[in-house]
DNA sequence: CAGAAGATCTGC
DNA sequence: CAGATCTTCTGC
């Protein structure tokens, strides 16, 4: 299982949200080591998308985002939720990947453990607060780098290939109207057990 | 400085 | 389908 390089994140979100869809999403955490197979993610590309938290230039919170690629970009939003992005690009550019769902499969206890009142387990992780919960990742991951000698990291794995030929582009989820809803730069395996419904 | 919206989820 | 819950940003 290799760490994705540098490289790989150093490349335009549209690009690297594509060919993430597949990979592996691992966390060697205080519990223990949690993993999932990316199903589904969005793109947001900075300052030409006004979807994107980078969209208005730099503030306290994007300060990652516009830093160098291949570190984690955790945000809070809607008073208890945090969700996971991966920096694109290069630096200023404050491009990222939203993780919105995977597949757990690496420390399904303690993923479990982390979401006890989930009865059904396509729900562990299928949305990006539920999969940041079911992983144990909140802010204080924020910035982390995703690079060589870090907790966390992405891996090609060998359904890469395979899965590669399901994915489909649609449009992103939860976006306001006139705001970049309408561009399809989320990408899914469309009827991924567990990626999301819509799409 | 106040107001509104927010890359959401859960339970009713 | 509405409530939870609070940070962040914008406009006055």
């Amino acid at each position: 299982m290799r760490r994705l390089p540098r490289a790989f994140y150093s490349r335009d979100a549209l690009e690297v949200a594509k060919e993430l869809i597949g990979c592996l999403f691992l966390f060697d955490g205080p519990e223990g080591r949690v993993g999932v197979r990316l199903v589904e993610v969005e793109a947001y590309r900075g300052s030409i998308d006004p979807g994107s938290h980078g969209y208005r230039g730099m503030t306290a919170r994007t300060t990652v985002m516009f830093g160098p690629p291949g570190r984690l970009y955790v945000y809070f939003t809607y008073g208890m939720h945090w969700c996971a992005n991966i920096v694109c690009g290069s630096p200023g550019r404050a491009a990222a990947v939203l993780l919105r769902a995977g597949e757990p499969v690496e420390g399904i206890e303690v993923i479990k453990a982390h979401r006890p009142a989930i009865r059904d387990d396509r729900l562990l992780t299928a949305g990006p607060a539920r999969l940041t919960q079911a992983m144990g990742i909140d802010g204080r991951q924020n910035g982390e780098s995703l690079l060589r000698g870090g907790v966390l990291w992405c891996a090609e794995d060998r359904l890469t290939e395979e899965s590669r030929e399901w994915i489909v582009a649609t449009r992103r989820i939860g976006l306001t109207l006139g705001k970049g809803d309408d561009l399809p730069w989320r990408f899914m395996i469309r009827g991924h057990p567990y990626a999301s419904r819509r799409g």
